[in-house]
DNA sequence: GTAGGGTTAG
């Protein structure tokens, strides 16, 4: 049986990229797909002209297999993963998601490194590369993933010396970013840009726009865009109005929002409320305190035949704890346990909600109850009420729990970072069965040890 | 593209 000792030690053959090449080739070897290896293979083979030898590559191009590439890039070679990245996203048969995105930032640090991206313009120019739109849009997707407003301005400029005309999507992206950092005018002048050049601002930038001038509190010059987007042909929908209304909640008043809503349920199809309208107004009412009237809000949403979403529950519910109106809470939930969401999930809501309302006992005992009655709690609120319990000292309370969550088959949502504190608070303790049945389902699940630094020194001992 | 525990996997 495995113990203790020896899960600590397994653990400190977690992977990690290496630095020494003898370490790297058996990293390389070890954890990377045929298909990576391939690719990273022809990727160096002829550094001159890569996106030509990447072609003829015949292996499987998938998300796990691009992230693999772009790992072993990282530390020597990130501008060959970014031409990797570029060239894999005009892949016929793959395409990047967003999380893609955020995760090649991330390994080839390109938020520590924006050089990079200017690096590779140069080499496209001096290889005299035929770059597309297309490519370039990747670009200014990896500088919005960055957040890098001033890189994302850069490549929209030098699209034009490469003979590439942005289109509405290009100039969507680097106004988004611009809108996040609160750079509005510099958004607000590219819009203009953009009817002097003949391209159509879409819904997309028009929301952009209009919600960094709502966030900015300019109610005014929001109601001034939607006359402008009529205008233009670009007739408002609900997630125009929902923008909007977010913004008379926060920066209007409670009773406009209510009769901007009333306003919206008497149009069309197309700029009716939907969800996220009514769960923006539910948050308004929320965030002054009035749960009360937020509840209303819900009932009125489930009467025009909407049904509530999680979020909608999660604003409500988080909103109800903190006045301290449980009951209110209660009923909400048992009046919608069979719509959509689910009672297990509700049930959770509540407890999370009452967690965050720092009403620890209510929130403790009414997750005991879930489980007391067979209700499964999800990941979040049995992580959540876990770790408090451990950090509070209750280390076997905390154990117990553990088994009843493997008992109705939960365990595996909790937080693996969580199995480690519980384990190193057992062994503190010398809880040596209870630390032997929480390793044997660690190497089970294959979950490493990673315990936070100032624990792992206290842990010296163990792993002498 | 709008509300926004974090969920799958990406």
């Amino acid at each position: 049986m495995p113990t203790a000792i020896s899960v600590i030690r397994y653990s400190s053959i977690t992977p990690q990229t290496p630095n020494s090449p003898l370490k790297k080739f058996i990293f390389f070897s070890k954890y990377s797909s045929i298909s990576a290896q391939e690719f990273l293979t022809h990727l160096q083979r002829d550094q001159s002209n890569v996106e030509k030898s990447l072609s003829t590559v015949k292996s499987k191009l998938d998300s796990q297999c691009v992230a693999q590439v772009l790992e072993h890039c990282a530390v020597e070679k990130p501008k060959l993963g970014i031409r990797f990245f570029v060239w894999a996203a005009l892949h016929p048969t793959h395409r990047h998601t967003s999380h893609m995105y955020s995760k090649a930032c991330k390994l080839l640090n390109l938020e520590k490194n924006p050089r990079i991206i200017v690096d590779i313009v140069d080499e496209y120019r001096a290889e005299g590369f035929a770059v597309s739109v297309k490519m370039f849009k990747v670009l200014l997707n990896l500088c919005r993933a960055s957040e890098d407003a001033q890189m994302g301005l850069w490549v929209l400029r030098k699209m034009k010396e490469f003979g590439c005309m942005p289109d509405t999507v290009s100039y969507n992206v680097v106004i988004r970013i611009l809108v996040a950092k609160g750079r509005l005018d510099e958004a607000m002048e590219l819009l203009r840009e953009m009817g002097s050049i003949n391209l159509y601002p879409d819904m997309v930038t028009y929301v952009s726009i209009i919600k960094g001038v709502c966030d900015a509190g300019n109610l005014e010059a929001a109601l001034g865009l939607i006359k402008d987007m009529k205008r233009h042909g670009c007739v408002p929908n609900a997630v125009v109005y929902s923008t909007i209304l977010d913004g008379i909640c926060m920066h209007g008043s409670l009773d406009m929002a209510l009769q901007f809503l009333g306003g919206m349920e008497k149009e069309n199809e197309e700029c009716k409320p939907n969800v996220v309208t009514y769960t923006t107004l539910i948050k308004g009412f929320v965030e002054k305190g009035m749960s009360n009237e937020a509840v209303r809000i819900l009932d009125r949403m489930a009467n025009s035949g909407l049904r509530p979403n999680r979020v909608t529950f999660v604003t409500l519910l988080d909103g109800l704890c903190k006045e301290g109106l449980v009951k209110e809470a209660h009923e909400v939930i048992d009046k919608f346990r069979d719509d959509g969401v689910g009672y297990d999930e509700l049930y959770s809501i509540l407890v999370l909600a009452l967690f965050r309302a720092e009403k620890f006992k209510e929130s403790e005992e009414m997750f005991r109850t879930m489980l007391a009655r067979g209700l499964k709690p999800n990941g979040l609120t049995s992580s959540s009420i876990i770790k408090r319990i451990i950090s509070e000292g209750r280390v076997l309370d905390g154990y117990f729990l553990f088994q009843t969550l493997e008992k109705s088959g939960t365990l595996l949502s909790v937080d693996p970072a969580i199995y480690s504190i519980l384990l190193v608070g057992l062994c503190q303790e010398n809880h040596l069965t209870e630390s032997g049945w929480l390793v044997n389902i660690m190497v089970e699940r294959g979950i490493n040890l990673k315990p936070p630094h100032s624990d792992a020194q206290k842990l010296g001992h163990f792993t002498r």
